[in-house]
DNA sequence: TACAATTTTGCAATGATGTTGCAAATATTA
DNA sequence: TAATATTTGCAACATCATTGCAAAATTGTA
């Protein structure tokens, strides 16, 4: 389990726990987000439901994680790249979601663009996830 | 019971039923889009929450209403304002959410903005969902 | 209008998903 | 290393969603 992982717990004032390591790890190696389920069946030593998803939560708390959004009831989480803090993430890139393999991807460089909301209208945070066709599945 | 959601039953090669008058008259009445919970609670007759299930479903499919996504795993429906045909959706505008009052409402004329992505992603389409405070709110 | 065929509905059962309290295990601090 | 604080796993429970099937309602046709 490698060291800089250990540094971004600690960083982030957590217990280092062999739990954590091994989610963290996890996403570091995923080809894109992850959900719940996958977190379950991935963990080479069996995790607890309720950890997961006590962990998940304390990761997207803590500005490590952040949730993306989906038409169909299925959250998935991944990491947070743009310096997020505690309570404050600023992910503000496109998420791509794949229709053919369903990989969930952060297209880090893609931000969201502005829209010109109607009259009374106050924004205060934009989610855009895109549907198609990832490189693989073409 | 008002005669055009009888008419749109009807073009759509549905069975006109009390149970989806219903529940199409509460999205025509209500001020933003509705969850699963939303029509059980609101339907004046009870309706069973299989039936509900499989009535969004239908609808959905027949291109009546369309799903808007969240980070909240909390998928709610809104009548489809873009002509869209069975098994083709069209909705192509931004949604707002609020965060204050929680009601998600349509912004039928506020188009989701084309983004560039890198290269290898073919996208099909594309969803917007922004957060903030609704003019009653503020 | 009435009857047969088709579709829809409601109920029951089941499965999946998410939450809470609490005691045992683990990590941190001194 | 011991005391304290945090995390984990289990059990129980609540909520949400799906499926099969029989009863009820709707549609098409005579």
């Amino acid at each position: 389990m490698s060291e800089p992982i250990r540094e971004l717990l600690k960083k982030n004032h957590m217990s280092v726990t062999d739990t954590r390591l091994q989610i963290l790890d996890l996403f570091y190696h995923a080809p894109g987000a992850l959900a719940h389920a996958d977190i379950e069946k991935k963990a080479s030593d069996k995790i607890d439901r309720v950890t997961i998803y006590r962990t998940l939560q304390t990761f997207e708390e803590k500005g490590i994680i952040h949730t993306i959004p989906s038409a169909d009831n299925s959250v998935k989480y991944a990491l947070c790249k743009d310096h997020c803090a505690e309570g404050r993430h600023h992910d503000n890139h496109v998420h791509f979601v794949c229709d053919e393999c369903g990989k969930t991807i952060c297209l880090d460089d893609v931000l969201v663009p502005e829209v010109k909301l109607p009259k009374g209208f106050e924004p205060h945070q934009s989610n855009m996830v895109v549907n198609g066709l990832c490189d693989d599945c073409k």
